[in-house]
DNA sequence: GATGCTCTTTGACGACTGTCAAGACTTCTC
DNA sequence: GAGAAGTCTTGACAGTCGTCAAAGAGCATC
């Protein structure tokens, strides 16, 4: 530990860390743009502010550092919509809030999307993968459970569908749009607006 | 064109198409076990009868072997409920058969189906795939849109929801299940049965 | 049996892969 | 300022990738 370190209050670790974020970021970025089967470590160092042998201090293998951009990609997504889930008063306003944040997604960080389907998908292949896989994916349901609850409250009802249903079904739907999207579909977020808007009614009474 | 094809009044062509068939059966079956980003042509030359060399033979890249496996694939998977569907005389029989099927594949097929989702994944990177992907995706479609008409029908019923949403919510829950299961789940199967059991009433009326 | 055609194997090519060691550069400690 | 520790670059390794040319094998035809 330095005396800096000492100092600032921040050990040396934090540094170690905020390293490896900032490379499993740039990680990231590639694997969005390239997908999986085609992102070298090379690839991702280009994407960087280093070349490819730091990939190798930073993190044991290849592997590693899948994982921990996983656990990176975990740290952005799973409050998407706590916001909308606070401020709304209504069902009717929590319900367009949902939906304007949902197609915003869509069609602004379609390929974040598709780099999580291809990673969630890496783990029915690879062991490795699929604890950190799994946390985020139950994550996700919890966010939408959220939401869903929340519905539920403001329309005097209550829930009808288990949460694990419940995002099997919108995740779904959202991953059609998104292959409907990334194929240069127009329509694709008006389609996915008004899938959610048909089905979200029936989950609760 | 030999004799020997014309006496058996069969064209040479089919004899190629014959042998493309077999060998893009061998690539479905090492992309199923090993997934898109870990398959080589020579993985999948060892999984057939012939060396790698003849894959350049019959196909002009690695693309165009995969366009003809996800073909290859479609050939098999768009009757799997056919039956039931033309056998089951009640709304009951039809959902019993339909989850049984759909239990069954989920167990007993599992690699097959994360190498669709492979697959359909790999569409949102190369758009080279997107074509033969998206044609498959309506064939499954429409397999489901089937079993939700007849279910209407014999349940006095109308479909509530488009086949695209239905499609959707119900690739949704067998892809959760998928996951679990793959990840040695072992209610994974069960929990598929309930989900979807659960959803089916809420898509007529 | 020789010829020509189709099919298949073999081996090699250049490029790329993940990995890692050696050294250079920076930063901190005393 | 010297030395140590931490960080980063470079270059190379063994292996694999998709591709393809050359030659061999099998077989029908003349």
């Amino acid at each position: 530990m330095t005396a800096a370190a000492h100092r600032l209050g921040r050990r040396p670790v934090d540094k170690v860390a905020a390293r490896r974020s900032e490379l499993a970021a740039a990680a990231l970025k590639t694997l969005a743009e390239r997908g999986y089967a085609q992102t070298g470590l090379r690839d991702i160092a280009q994407n960087s502010d280093f070349s490819h042998g730091v990939l190798h201090y930073y993190f044991a293998d290849k592997t590693d550092l899948i994982t921990h951009c996983v656990r990176e990609y975990k740290e952005r997504c799973a409050t998407r919509y706590d916001e909308v889930v606070a401020t709304a008063t209504t069902a009717e306003e929590l319900a367009a809030g949902f939906l304007r944040k949902l197609t915003e997604t869509l069609t602004d960080e379609a390929p974040m999307h598709r780099l999580w389907y291809d990673l969630r998908n890496q783990s029915m292949f690879e062991p490795a993968f699929r604890a950190d896989v799994a946390e985020i994916d139950l994550l996700l349901e919890r966010m939408i459970g959220r939401i869903v609850t929340r519905y539920a409250e403001l329309s005097g009802r209550t829930p009808q569908v288990a949460p694990p249903v419940v995002y099997a079904v919108f995740d779904g739907l959202f991953q059609q749009a998104l292959l409907r999207q990334l194929a240069g579909v127009p329509s694709a977020a008006g389609e996915l607006r008004a899938a959610v808007g048909q089905v979200l009614p029936h989950l609760v009474r």
